[in-house]
DNA sequence: AACTATTTATAAGA
DNA sequence: TTCTTATAAATAGTT
């Protein structure tokens, strides 16, 4: 039984702490897609246990347009951020409006003799957001290479029903006049409906 | 009060299905923090309303590490299964002499009895590592799906070539005789030579 | 996995 | 919106 407020702390006990993920774990699952049904919200939930296993809920089962979409969001902001406080020149305002620019990254981190000028909380910072930056960059060029190749292959299955119907204009033409043009010894060249690569 | 069991469909009335939505939003969020904390699991929880308001939570407030972390789940499925269904198997140059032995970590981190054999000079040397396993897998999955576009491409090219000689073919038949089938309407269905991602 | 004493969430009314 | 409240649902600990 539930016994007083419950402390929102680890569970030490490694049984209970299983048992209890095991629980909260449906029911947080249950409870996004309720969520996402009864109000007509877009819901991605991504959970990975401690051992490393991976559960998961997103509304219309489409996990990857919600990233997307959280992406935009959130991107042109992040984006902005590193910018401001890694890539370019901090701006410091004095109460007189005068304007201080911040040394760039190569400055910030080195002074003109070499040794480093900026502490290790600072170092911590830098680094992660160096590091956002970078799994960024790679996330979104996957993701862009992933659309590149679906769009191929819609292109490539939009062609194989145009050839398809032309070959079959191109067998009437034989059937009503002795096939001046072989077009049909052409059969073959594509095999099926699938656009894909012949072994 | 709740009256009955709780159906889990779109709840109609707009002014309740507000009120449901942020009442359900703030304890989806509540318990999504709650799980992480108690159960020690990486959580990320991505909420658009229907009016396409952002709400988030994510444990240590990294959305990013999360969602790449998914990625690395899927990503393998998900390209394999693009290998599968478009690609068919392939040999990939990249493939080629550039098989990368992973470093089995968890024995290197740790010695038999379980405790870490922490060694500033050895973690340096398995950062390096890793920093080059990242780096090589990085690599690899970006020649990979060159391989797979440039293939699709060439796939695309070759069947451009086909659409356009049969073409030529019923413009022949056409001339010939008034064109039964006026197959020639059909041009602008593929817009030029070039088969390309559009973008 | 099932039970159960409590706490927590929540739909509807004010 | 926010508060109240009756009721449903979740859940920690036990068996």
């Amino acid at each position: 039984m539930v016994r007083g407020r419950v402390e929102v702390r680890r569970i030490e006990n490694k049984a209970s702490r299983q048992v209890s993920f095991s629980k909260r774990r449906s029911s947080l699952l249950k409870k996004a897609n309720e969520l996402s049904v009864l109000c007509d919200a877009d819901v991605a939930l991504i959970i990975f246990s401690a051992n490393g296993r991976l559960y998961e809920f997103s509304t219309s089962n489409c996990m990857e347009k919600i990233i997307v979409r959280y992406r935009q969001f959130s991107d042109a902001e992040r984006v902005n951020k590193v910018q401001q406080n890694v890539m370019r020149p901090k701006k410091l305002s004095a109460d007189s409006g005068t304007v201080f620019e911040a040394p760039k990254l190569p400055q910030r981190l080195m002074d003109g003799s070499g040794s480093p000028k900026l502490n290790l909380d600072e170092l911590n910072q830098i680094e992660k957001e160096l590091e956002t930056a970078l799994a960024m960059t790679v996330t979104h060029k996957t993701l862009l290479m992933m659309e590149m190749i679906n769009g191929l292959q819609e292109q490539g299955n939009a062609l194989l029903r145009e050839t398809d119907y032309m070959q079959s204009i191109l067998n009437q033409h034989q059937s009503k006049n002795g096939g001046i043009n072989d077009a049909a010894s052409r059969e073959g060249t594509h095999n099926d409906g699938n656009f894909e690569v012949s072994r």
